[in-house]
DNA sequence: ACGCGCATGTAAGAAGTTACATGATTTC
DNA sequence: GAAATCATGTAACTTCTTACATGCGCGT
């Protein structure tokens, strides 16, 4: 139920599908990407549900757009679900789905590969998100504080993605350890290869 | 992808979809949760496939119990996912996205309301997590040491939960400090509630 | 008599993914 | 000449949610 609050949330400004693309892209992806292919559609029944506008506008470069502006009633509706509360949805997570039936494989060797990684995907993207910080903070001076509000919202969920990442990845660094504490029970010899990427946590 | 997979590793004891539906609530639920009404159309989807084979019982009450068991090419399917390497999916979280926006309130206020509101809500899951923990640790006497391997990789599971949830309370604490910073820098007066529920990290 | 646990599903729809289709202009 | 960017979509499919439909046996 989301889509729509997030399109209207980026339609203070007009823009066309295509430029909602690449808002989607830069600022809200890490919590809610989107394709093309699903925001079209969902302009036009927010069009017909009264909350959009549209005109056709001729583009410098390539087809006419589409350019969609939100009604009195769109920027209601935004603020309704703003007010509606924080909506906390059903997290799915296929690795642990995964890691619940490892047993299966009978085999701490091959659970210690897997957690190593899925530490290594974690870490690219914690480096994704720093990377966008750092960007963040040489084009705001005395970042993060003193921060305008429509920068100081972004930088919290900023934040989220950071911390809930480095619990994770600490997650990761305790379970490999306690893989290895069992491995050391066993007879045979182990080759234990250690972490590669920079620190955890 | 991902249910298949969960049946199949749940069915290596023959189970009906009533029975199947009871332990994802139990053990699965917490990193992917599923309905009746999606478990049963997915058994026959997996019958068809040839994973799994179906036997009709009589049942004590009730009507007749259809008992699925999974077939060897089921077996070597759950293999092959579990050893396709941790599959990290897009996770979304509906209330970043109404964090992005907060701006458009123009009330800091209103903004804590919903942190705070967020943090009891993120608390009360991890009361629901650390529940089960007690009840494990009272099962199993050295909990959480030298557990059996299907204990094990579940408790690893439960972990997850838990650090990233107090992760997440962690951020919820740091923001509304934030907001509470940026709140002294106003003019008016505002009444400023305490945190109610027991203390984050 | 009523509700709960047992046990099976179907139907309709929302939400999201992947692939396809088209065509202009600009940059290498 | 090829690839990227600009710009619009549709089609087919998978996944998940919510609601509906049916009926037995047991406890209170």
């Amino acid at each position: 139920m989301s889509l729509p609050h997030i399109l209207l949330g980026l339609l203070r400004q007009p823009a066309s599908g295509y430029d909602l693309k690449n808002s989607v892209d830069e600022y809200v992806r890490h919590f809610w990407p989107a394709e093309l292919s699903q925001i079209y559609p969902t302009l036009k029944r927010l069009e017909s549900a009264g909350w959009l506008t549209v005109k056709s506008e001729a583009s410098p470069r390539g087809p006419e757009r589409r350019v969609y502006e939100t009604t009195e009633a769109g920027h209601e509706e935004l603020q309704r679900w703003l007010r509606s509360g924080p909506q906390v949805g059903n997290e799915r997570f296929e690795y642990l789905a995964q890691i619940a039936f490892m047993d299966e494989l009978g085999s701490l060797e091959e659970a210690r590969r897997f957690m190593v990684t899925l530490r290594a995907r974690l870490i690219a993207r914690r480096a994704g998100l720093e990377a966008l910080e750092t960007g963040w903070s040489q084009e705001w001076p005395d970042f993060p504080h003193d921060l305008p509000d429509h920068e100081f919202y972004p930088h919290i969920n900023l934040r989220m993605g950071l911390l809930s990442l480095a619990a994770k990845i600490q997650w990761c660094d305790e379970s490999i350890e306690r893989i290895d504490r069992r491995l050391e029970l066993l007879p045979e010899g182990h080759a234990k290869e250690p972490l590669s990427a920079k620190e955890g946590s």
